[in-house]
RNA sequence: GGGCGAUUAGCUCAGUGGUAGAGCACCUCGCUUACACCGAGGGUGUCGCAGGUUCAAAUCCUGCAUCGCCCA
């Protein structure tokens, strides 16, 4: 095969493999092959979207999810989407349309709805293409769209048998319309947004009541008193009992006459303790008015403007109507004060417009009943969030639930299939369109305008994609599913709700374990945004450092559950290790022309160097630290714990051990050494190609190791081997690493150039460690720089040297002129050191209540150290001896 | 106002009772035939503050402070 080039080139080779993948339908999975389904559904993005760092975070973690499943052999599928986003996809072709000067009602709802299905074939596809740069490995033949017939069909399904059940209704409640996207949202959808405000202290005109000119009332929306239909009071309120037993308030500008009320829910310690009650502007004085039978005055247009009601003021703006009011309060010296005052105002999450809380006829979920069983699924464990506080949050909102406005006033969307008929009044539910009334067999009825909330199709989702309501073995199979990955944002809008309707429409939960991740920031900490600018384009990335850099950078820095914080510059932690990966790998390429005979693999019998036991006892140990971490969640410490073996142990240490195997003369050795590398590497790439899809796919072939399986993606997933060494091999070569590192300082401290050779001396500090360093005598120069090697026992320096203590023996380092001062420095420092930790442990052993409490092993291994430290405190203090002797 | 999270090296973060860690950044040396997207070496940081529990606290408890998020 070609040598590899010295730079991986990542661009031709993901788009050569992912072709190749769906060539061969290498995503695709069949309910008839049976097996042990794995599944997954994508939180379906917006179909108006393009994929940001939240999405490439999101789907990297389902991609190493579905890759890893399908190697453990399960018949794993990951099924892809979009959503229809009702008010984001209306929005853009408005936008569009206005371009021409038009607007929807130009054109009539059948044809506005007509050109956004024409903006959906066009422009649809983005994220969908960009997932696929991304390597996700779903199932494409089942990529769903909510809007799509079957998906239709299961909305219709499930709002009859609600309606039919009595949990949805249609009634006049406050609700959150946004004057701009001109229709209702539900609670979910109106943003919170701390905002510095005023709050206006209003005078109202009393009459009837002796020595009492006005009450003061408190608003910070002075423009709603134009709907004011009362003043309320708490009941024990003292200050006010003359108002209650018959006083008269007049409403400013409009002389409206207010009824006076005493109702529990004012807070008479809040202003003072007399609030205006607009029950068609605010939901807490809508159920005033309601227990008081107020009448209610809605004051607004759909579009945000002052209506007839508002007399002098129709036809302003809301906001331009506060500022007038407040000039002719001002005038008629009816504001007592202004105060500033901080409150939380709701936006638009589509459009940030200032929601206004208003009286509307809408249609509702009763939301109770459903909740219950979707809440005990998650108290008794068979749905398990991850992390588990998740758990807390979503129990608070569920027992507190309130009912779900899901009528939109757009035109994009599933229309609601409620239809009305003229001649009997009969209202009833239906799918299709019934052409005469289900009662009385008229022909003039109709259908219900609205269309529903984008999430009554989401929650769906987990079933409506295998063609629920349609039975079919796809379903059986697959549902329920088994992971749901997501981010918090979206717990209440979507996770909770296809909770409740799994449990109310499939008798199942839909997932058994929720993964949820944290939010993708920049780097000081905000939220990305296409407003602030900081946003970070994944695909910029991948064509900048590849996709599998992306994925692994992302990955590492995500500590489970976290914010990640990310930065352009640590995109570099994905492509340096993919190209450390990749030069490994060239390194064994080169070496294989003079090895002689079969390749070790894991079944020969062929001897194993200590060096050779020591990367697969570490193998070991990485396969079980994978497996480890992705069973829980924890994909960054999956993430390190291969970029540590690969790197620090492969490369570091065995890779570079191997070089005086490969460049010495025993055909035998190095045929086993490349074969210890060949399953070192094809492990690693398995372990790695959840992450790195596409790096893996390339050498596992460039490398050879398809003839099992062609494609990485369906080898086996690694197991740990059986341990067929002892632990002092192990130890000792821990050891001998730490001689090496600490005999690397030596020459540093020193100011020995890297490539300059110098001797060395190894006292040993027991026969065992002799006899294996003699042993290890060539590879120890060699990572040494070693000139010349001498172990003795009994060494005694003719003269100052620069030494160290290692764990096995002293290490002597030959120089021909010594700095005896800086050495004996640097020893006394070590000595202090040793010192300070000898004083804890003999603080510690002299405790009698240590010694008597703490359990045994604790015990012992404070002794252990003591022993050690003593031993290491002797022989720093001959050290230091002999170089007082010197000069 | 209620809840949750965070506070550890210059930065981003691991570390749930037993001698403080990683990556990046930074400094020194080196283009030694896998890799300069690299190698070797370099870490005293009041583990936010104050109490408490314990033989032993970054770790458990309480309070406080600051920042962030969610819900009212």
């Amino acid at each position: 095969m070609a040598e590899l080039p010295k730079h991986y080139d990542p661009k031709a080779i993901e788009e050569k493999w992912y072709g190749w993948w769906l060539d061969h339908q290498s995503f695709h999975s069949d309910a008839t092959r049976g097996g042990e389904p794995y599944c997954i559904v994508i939180p379906p993005p917006n179909v108006t979207g393009i994929l940001h760092m939240g999405h490439a975070l999101n789907n990297t973690i389902q991609d190493v999810l579905t890759r890893w499943q399908r190697m453990c052999g399960r018949n794993t599928v990951w099924v892809p989407g979009t959503d229809h986003a009702g008010i984001a996809t209306q929005n853009v072709v408005e936008r569009a349309l206005k371009k021409e000067g038009r607007g929807r009602h130009d054109l009539g709802r059948e044809k506005f709805v007509e050109r956004v299905w024409q903006w959906r074939q066009e422009y649809g596809g983005t994220i969908i293409r960009q997932l696929k740069r991304l390597g996700s490995s779903c199932d494409w033949d089942r990529e769903r769209f909510t809007m799509d017939s079957g998906l239709s069909e299961a909305v219709a399904e499930v709002f009859i048998r609600l309606y039919n059940k009595g949990l949805i209704y249609r009634g006049k409640y406050i609700i959150n319309w946004c004057p701009r996207c001109q229709t209702a949202l539900s609670d979910e959808e109106s943003e919170h947004k701390d905002s510095a405000g005023k709050l206006y202290h209003l005078r109202y005109p009393v009459s009837g009541v002796p020595g009492r000119q006005y009450v003061v009332v408190a608003t910070t929306r002075p423009e709603t008193m134009l709907g004011d239909t009362g003043v309320a009071v708490h009941p024990s309120d003292d200050r006010y009992r003359d108002l209650c037993a018959g006083g008269k308030v007049t409403l400013p500008m409009l002389n409206r006459e207010l009824k006076v009320i005493a109702d529990d829910y004012v807070d008479p310690k809040f202003g003072t303790g007399v609030v205006k009650v607009t029950p068609a502007h605010d939901p807490n004085d809508f159920a005033m008015g309601q227990r008081h039978s107020l009448p209610s005055i809605d004051v607004m247009t759909d579009d945000g403007l002052m209506n007839a009601e508002a007399g002098p003021y129709a036809g302003m703006d809301r906001f331009a109507c506060r500022k007038k009011i407040l000039e002719d309060l001002a005038a008629a010296g009816l504001i007592e004060k202004i105060e500033d005052h901080q409150h939380a105002v709701g936006h638009c999450y589509r459009c940030h417009t200032v929601v206004e809380p208003r009286l509307s006829p809408q249609w509702f979920v009763r939301m109770k009943p459903l909740a219950e069983p979707a809440l005990a699924a998650v108290k008794d464990g068979r749905i398990r969030f991850t992390p588990d506080r998740w758990t807390k949050v979503y129990t608070e909102w569920m027992e507190n639930i309130r009912d779900w406005c899901i009528s939109r006033q757009i035109w994009w969307g599933h229309r609601i299939p409620v239809f009305y008929c003229d001649a009997c009044g009969h209202q009833w539910a239906a799918k299709g369109q019934p052409a005469v009334c289900a009662k009385c067999g008229a022909a003039n009825i109709s259908q219900d305008e609205d269309v529903l909330d984008t999430w009554f199709s989401s929650w769906l989702w987990p079933f409506s994609v295998f063609g629920w309501p349609q039975q079919n073995p796809d379903l059986n199979f697959y549902y329920p599913t088994h992971t749901l990955v997501t981010a918090s944002e979206i717990l209440f809008f979507w996770v909770a709700r296809m909770i409740m309707a799994g449990c109310e429409f499939m008798g199942d939960i839909p997932f058994r374990e929720v993964y949820i991740h944290g939010t993708v920031r920049d780097d000081i900490g905000r939220k990305m945004s296409k407003s602030l600018g900081n946003s970070i384009d994944p695909v910029q990335i991948i064509e900048k450092y590849s996709a599998d850099a992306l994925r692994f950078s992302l990955i590492m820095l995500t500590a489970t559950g976290q914010d990640v914080y990310v930065s352009e510059e640590k995109f570099e932690i994905g492509r340096n290790f993919g190209t450390k990966l990749w030069n490994a790998a060239r390194f064994m390429q080169m070496q294989a022309a003079g090895c002689s005979g079969g390749l070790w693999s894991p079944s020969s019998t062929a001897p194993l160097s200590a060096d050779d036991q020591h990367i697969l006892a570490k193998l070991n140990e990485c396969i079980a630290a994978c497996q480890e971490n992705l069973e829980k969640f924890r994909f960054n410490d999956y993430a390190k714990a291969i970029y540590e073996f690969t790197w620090h142990q492969f490369c570091d240490w065995y890779v570079e051990y191997s070089k005086q195997v490969f460049y010495g003369d025993d055909p035998a050795r190095k045929a086993t050494v490349l074969g210890v590398m060949h399953h070192c590497l094809s492990t690693a790439l398995r372990l790695l190609h959840p992450l790195m899809p596409f790096v893996t796919e390339e050498l596992w072939r460039g490398m050879g190791y398809n003839a099992q399986n062609e494609s990485i993606l369906t080898a086996p997933w690694p197991t740990p081997a059986a341990a067929t060494w002892d632990a002092d091999t192990i130890a000792y070569v821990e050891a001998r690493h730490e001689l090496i590192s600490l005999g690397r300082t030596l020459r540093a401290d020193n100011g020995i150039a890297p490539g300059q050779k110098v001797d060395f001396v190894i006292k040993p500090a027991a026969a065992a460690s002799a006899q294996r360093l003699e042993a290890d005598r060539a590879g120890i120069m060699n990572l040494l720089k070693a000139g010349a090697l001498t172990i003795d026992a009994a060494f005694a320096p003719a003269q100052a040297m620069p030494s160290t203590l290692t764990p096995l023996g002293t290490l002597y380092m030959a120089l021909g002129a010594v700095d005896v001062a800086a050495e004996r420095e640097k020893l006394a420092k070590q000595l202090a050191e040793v010192d300070r930790n000898l004083a804890g442990v003999q603080a510690k052993l002299g405790n009698e209540n240590f010694v008597s409490r703490a359990p045994a092993a604790v015990i012992e291994q404070q002794r252990t150290l003591l022993a050690t430290l003593t031993e290491k405190r002797t022989k720093l203090t001959h050290l230091i001896e002999m170089l007082g002797s010197q000069t």
